[in-house]
DNA sequence: CAGAATCCCACGGGATACTG
DNA sequence: CAGTATCCCGTGGGATTCTG
């Protein structure tokens, strides 16, 4: 019997479990797909675009995904402030699977 | 200025968080995964196949994936039990985005 | 406008033991 | 073998307030 194909997080040979820690949370993905379709988007714009989210999380979570490097962050040292974000191109990596999990998604709408 | 795209979970109107809200949780995509690679598998398979996962959240994730119709609890009544795990067509439909994921978790790890 | 700082709690999930 | 049943805890995340 051959062996199977595990799903582990401690060592780093799933390649799953590598994407999902990268992406874990509750709004992670939330804010990258948005980009996505939005493009830039100054921070109040994701706080809109991202119904729910708290300031807390969204600037938590940009904070990790800029880390990531999936990302970019660019401030305008104006009066008012104005920061905006937008993904990277390692982040724009990740369109491929969002659009699969978008069209996945609105089969299950219909 | 065009109007944005939103994500919310409140209303359906978002196809990525409708996806969301059906695999949202620690466990499901890495049972969904397994699946995926493995084709059935016994119960006892599923808890080797997915590493540091527990009894209770492996049997309550199978719970609410066969509720969500992802997939397919056949039990045979013999002595020991048996009891077959297998993702339904329903489930498969997840593969493409499950192999985007995967693909891009490969990218991260090199 | 774009956050930072606190406080706080529900609950997702872990550990262990038990069973048809 | 394939789960249940309890007990329990950490922390992800919410609410609110404050600031450069």
């Amino acid at each position: 019997m051959k062996d199977k194909i595990i799903f582990s997080i401690e060592n780093d040979l799933c390649p799953v479990a590598s994407a999902l820690k990268v992406i874990e949370g509750k709004w992670k993905l939330p804010i990258i797909w948005v980009l996505c379709q939005n493009g830039t988007l100054r921070y109040n714009e994701l706080k809109k675009s991202v119904v729910g989210i708290t300031n807390m999380m969204l600037t938590s979570s940009l904070k990790e995904l800029e880390e990531s490097g999936l990302i970019k962050r660019v401030q305008f040292n104006e009066i008012p402030p104005r920061v905006e974000y937008s993904l990277t191109k390692a982040g724009e990596k990740l369109l491929p699977v969002l659009d699969e999990l978008a069209k996945w998604g609105e089969e299950l709408i219909k």
